[in-house]
DNA sequence: TGCGTTATCCAAAGCGCTTTGAAAATGAGT
DNA sequence: ACTCATTTTCAAAGCGCTTTGGATAACGCA
């Protein structure tokens, strides 16, 4: 069933048809509850390809997928973030796209999906230190918002990011404050800009209060079960092992746990662990009490603000420049303890 | 950039430009390539709606989320299998839309998807038993393909599954051959098909050893983390708590262990453990030697075998229906070892 | 040279919608 | 009854592409 036929079984235009269904003024009320009806009956859905050349716009919000197998942002973070998005958006009409690349073509695929006309706007997830794609998309005007920052990047843009920075430095201030001296940092990839940031508030921490920083207790990797399992192991076998670690996942922070009850180690009194918790719908970090002390912030609520940010960008692309900062709860729970006392 | 500015500038009309592009026979080979070098030198890239109004097809898949916030097939899952998929489509040239639907208008969002002429194809996810969407896609005439199977619905489909029923089977008759006779089923939530066919090969391996099922040790809900603690927890308080616990994730499993080790109980020793394992990217069951004993079905390479069935079909409408079951392998791992001696 | 083939290229129609500019219908005012 | 303004409807153009049905040029061969 399309616009032609459904006028013809009207016996109205085509044009009286089309406004009638798409609020125009200019029609008489009479008339649109009938072409309304008649609509719903015939079950007639604008063919979406069609408005979409006729209109300009594609009602549609582009995401890529970066396809190496190991990439940081695809996996733990993702569900949530995209479930978040994909609500905002279908609030106010839109569909999300995705679009793979691997890591060579990521902006290939940028510029390919905007200038194809397939999106109206771009959500860029998981910016690096120095992110080009930044730029790109910038250059080429496509309506985006970044999931993050990007430090080294001077142009403006909008973003939404969770103030990495003062969380770990916060953290790390309250794992100093219980005693503790040798203190771990199991961090994300380092060319990743939220682990960069985590990294600063962290040496922030040491620094105010006279510690210098471990080269060895510093781990930077993608933040998997078994890469937190794998550098706790081997931290806890240096002469002079750390009694607290933070990290930057829940996910890892399991593999933590797991390291230390192999080891023997009582979490919160032997070794004491912060991590940070996205708030992922299917590993809540407990019901009442938290297991980890955590830095908590909810992705799936930053996909829901970073939708409806770009979708303002996408309505009044001149509006000044918007970003949004999220801090992070310190929500205490049993993982922390004084540092133990070793004499 | 579009065609017709494309030709003005070549001096050729817009149907050469586009078959030189579009890889027809009817066009100079130098001509071609004339044409190739100019649309690369001014980054031409055919509009993808216009190309879709007039091919009818949009060369793009469609899935449907679903937005109750705590769907079992969101979430853990979620990522990798779409991980998977999207690297299939873009294979061959598709690209994958989401559109986001609550539990009531699920059905509504299948037909907008595919009758305005959105996607070319549609993937289900997460089937329940007596699944009602299938018979809606099978009389929308949309090329679909589920990723799983749903008992009750007679019409024939294609699908790709892991045998379900077969895997618990011989993981249930496992925990019995090392004399375990408590096992408890922490399954995902039973409207579920795959849930179903778990507990129908665990059911059927207790018959088979003429054990009778305990009400108390099967357990049904959401697969989190917290969920798999929980009950855990709670049959441990039995009279005659279990020996053995079959979990369906990875993440419900972690909770169980988190369980046993606050009851200071040892897994694989005091309590014996099974999991299902989706062999996600970020949640790896070890590294040499498997944390848990496990049945392991990557749900990344469903994903892509799903694409590439959904392409076929897409190709090839009135091939007769696909399925394809996949076994999954039981590996084994420190999890589990015979049941203690309690007497 | 003339004619049938084949290789190249093109003009125009069509995909299903929105939107412009104009026409028809209605109502108000005198 | 007639004019003018307003409301309601319509025909047709246009969005950017593919594809049909020719036209033209080039070629082979008698």
């Amino acid at each position: 069933m399309n616009l032609k036929q459904l006028s013809e079984i009207l016996g109205l235009s085509q044009t009286t048809v089309s406004r009638a269904l798409n609020g125009y003024p200019e029609v008489n009320e009479d008339t649109r509850l009938r072409v309304q009806a008649a609509a719903a009956k015939h079950g007639y859905r604008p063919n979406s390809r069609a408005k979409g050349l006729a209109t300009g716009r594609s009602m549609v919000i582009g995401h890529v997928i970066p396809s190496s197998s190991q990439h940081e942002m695809v996996n733990p973070i993702f569900g949530d973030f995209v479930a978040g998005a994909a609500r905002k958006y279908s609030d106010h009409g839109y569909d999300m796209m995705f679009t793979n690349a691997d890591d060579t073509s990521i902006e290939e695929a940028y510029r390919s999906l905007f200038q194809r006309g397939a999106v109206d706007g771009i959500v860029l997830q998981g910016p690096k230190v120095n992110e080009h794609r930044i730029e790109v998309l910038t250059r080429m005007g496509v309506p985006f918002i970044v999931h993050g920052r990007s430090t080294g990047v001077d142009v403006p843009y909008d973003w939404i990011d969770v103030n990495n920075k003062s969380s770990f430095l916060r953290a790390t201030r309250f794992l100093i404050d219980l005693g503790h001296r040798r203190i771990a940092l199991i961090n994300g990839l380092e060319d990743m800009d939220f682990a960069q940031r985590r990294r600063d508030g962290y040496l922030e921490a040491l620094h105010e209060a006279g510690l210098s920083p471990d080269p060895e207790l510093m781990r930077s990797a993608e933040m998997t079960e078994v890469y937190g399992h794998h550098e706790t192991r081997d931290m806890l076998r240096l002469v002079d092992p750390p009694t607290a670690i933070l990290t930057a996942s829940m996910i890892s922070a399991i593999g933590v746990r797991r390291a230390l009850n192999e080891a023997g180690l009582k979490m919160g009194k032997d070794v004491s662990v912060i991590a940070h918790d996205d708030d992922l719908s299917y590993l809540k970090n407990g019901q009442d009490v938290p297991i980890f002390t955590a830095t908590r912030s909810s992705v799936r609520r930053a996909g829901e603000m970073a939708a409806e940010m770009l979708i303002e960008r996408i309505k009044s692309p001149e509006d000044p420049v918007k970003t949004r900062l999220l801090e992070a709860e310190l929500v205490v729970g049993g993982s922390t303890g004084p540092a133990p006392n070793r004499f």
